[in-house]
DNA sequence: TGTTGACTTAAACCATGGTTTAAGTCGTAT
DNA sequence: ATACGACTTAAACCATGGTTTAAGTCAACA
């Protein structure tokens, strides 16, 4: 099994190491193990969890429901249900989403053909 | 010519009244016109640039850059090259964010997908 | 005339999500 | 031996984007 430095998680997920410790603290994070010398050293499986807590950020899930979702995993099978329902609710947010910013790009788009006209009949 | 009070557009748009008055103090609205007791009467023109604002805040730009954007209307056809780039770059970004929450959609999906079979299974 | 209700302001307050700082502990290369 | 770099902690600090509060003004209705 394979453990990394914080400095080796942060460049391999790109995340500041601050925030690693900040999303450890926050219970983002199971308890990370630590060496002799009190070091984090991050196993496949929570990078694995970190990967997951990186999906649920990038979806824009707060972190106190990341909080929750970590728990449950935590708390193994029992949780399953919750864990479904909070997934299932959060991809419809999500796609709600995405909607609003794809609508949203048209009122952009009139903006950018707009401007590029006007500069095009400037020019003539 | 027809005026709106600001309860009117907090209605129209539902966005708090407070928050009507924090955009104008912020510059993301011109200077609002007002009545002779001192309260803000919303002009069509008025209320078509508080849409373009509600359509930059959907793509999650920051109130500092759509203030950019709003002195740079108001300072006229001189500023349209500076719009124009403004809204490319823009326009990019929401697509980058678009396709960083289509792809991470997929994360949760395959949650969805697992936790689904996991609770069939367990019912058989 | 006086009391609502809708508005005004400036300033204080709040939540979220980190980042920075200060002080200290190791392990190792010189 | 010591100095350096990588790490630790708790606590302070910061930016963003509002929301709430307190104190006051005004119009209209009873």
């Amino acid at each position: 099994m394979k453990y990394c430095s914080i400095s080796e998680v942060s460049a391999k997920f790109n995340i500041p190491e601050s925030t690693l410790r900040y999303y450890e603290k926050k219970g983002l994070l199971p308890r990370i193990e630590r060496d002799e010398a009190g070091r984090r050293l991050f196993s496949e499986v929570q990078m694995a969890l970190l990967q997951t807590v990186i999906c649920l950020k990038n979806t824009r899930m707060p972190i106190r429901e990341i909080k929750q979702y970590m728990d449950w995993i935590q708390e193994g099978d029992a949780t399953i249900e919750r864990r479904l329902e909070m997934m299932t609710k959060h991809k419809q947010k999500v796609l709600d989403e995405i909607s609003l910013m794809t609508d949203s790009l048209q009122g952009i788009d009139e903006k950018i053909k707009r401007y590029t006209n006007r500069i095009r009949e400037e020019r003539s």
